[in-house]
DNA sequence: TTAGCCAAAATTGGCGCCAATTTATGGTAA
DNA sequence: TTACCATAAATTGGCGCCAATTTTGGCTAA
């Protein structure tokens, strides 16, 4: 007798529905303040009712979406102060750990991070918006994982998508997107250099956007 | 006719059967590592089947129990990297915001600190753990909010959780809270001395608490 | 006496129904 | 014509039941 669990026909079913709607709150599909009727997202994602609500409240806790009772779920839409203070978190977390990572790099790393910067690059010309935003999400999780503190990497992830609901549209021009990508390879020769001043300098830039 | 809502006896079921099992959980009642069952929850706090399952996958979110499928819920326990790593990031949160803190820091704050200060200390020979635990936490609460930015403040609160099941059990030794409650005089005497420095270092010490 | 297996009890977790509240609609009176 | 109210439709959210899985207890055989 086989131990092997049954498994419906499609195993892609792993996915929980909370992902599913985060990933269309994230490329814009769900637009920041438009109301996630229940009876929609049970349709949109062939799902029961029960996970769409639980999906909901998860969002919500995460701040993601906001609950309004009796009324509903409604995409969350930050502020501008909100949007300063989260970049501003950011900044002390991530040059916070900048020595550490210059130091745990060795030139496998800084050469897997040129590829990924690379990539990002390629995907400016080639690639959709989405593409693009997955890849600098690439590059900044393995740029920052040489901190070698796991619990930060996974904190600024989960901060990195209360910044905005629809973090694709977070590039507004194409000069803006060509300067975060200068500013990609700036970071990885500042690793390079061994110079964490450069490097802290340039991250505060990139996050700040400015 | 009055619109007036019905209410039962208790108005006090306002609150969240989350919030409970939050404050049994970081009072140690219930223990780490301890399996809860919805069953007990459910007749514990006097709540319904939905409920407990609601707040279990809640603080699960939160990462304070751990979800084991077809087993069941347990508290967390964070093992010791997760716990330093922790420690780590609020070591470069709170530092991170030591000059904006004492460039805030009216006189009027720093009464207020030494009041909440003299209250740890009073709660040290008179009050119950769970008191002294409180004690700290209202005393840290108002020293980070100085910083003025009111997401961080949020996001400490927030992971302060994480480091510990049972925060209330960790001054293990009488030393120990009679070295923090120094500690808590000493932040203050730096904010009002304008020693950031000071500040950061009295701060960093009593994060790693060596 | 001990190891392994089978059956029963307990626990988890998915699903749907129905009540409560809110929103939309249409009709009526000023 | 417009404002207001009452009725109807739609949506949210609470609650309980039952299937699936796991654990426990006891029995049998080596």
């Amino acid at each position: 007798m086989n131990k092997l669990k049954p498994r419906g026909e499609n195993d892609a079913t792993a996915v929980d529905v909370t992902d599913l709607i985060l990933n269309d709150i994230q490329t814009g599909v769900l637009a920041p303040g438009s109301w996630l009727k229940q009876i929609d997202l049970e349709r949109r994602y062939q799902c029961t009712r029960p996970e769409v609500r639980r999906a909901l409240d998860r969002l919500a806790q995460r701040r993601l979406v906001e609950h309004v009772p009796n009324r509903g779920y409604h995409v969350f839409e930050p502020d501008g102060r909100q949007a300063t203070e989260i970049s501003e978190i950011r900044v002390l977390l991530e040059t916070g750990v900048a020595d550490k990572v210059v130091a745990n790099a060795s030139s496998l790393d800084i050469q897997a991070l040129r590829s990924l910067a690379s990539r990002f690059d390629r995907m400016i010309l080639e690639g959709t918006p989405i593409q693009l935003y997955e890849a600098n999400l690439a590059f900044h999780h393995r740029l920052l994982s040489l901190c070698g503190n796991e619990e930060l990497v996974n904190l600024v992830t989960e901060i990195r998508q209360r910044t905005s609901s629809a973090p694709v549209a977070q590039w507004k021009t194409r000069a803006r997107i060509e300067q975060s990508s200068r500013e990609h390879h700036e970071m990885i020769d500042a690793i390079a250099a061994g110079d964490a001043a450069a490097l802290r300098d340039a991250i505060t830039r990139h996050i700040r956007q400015n």
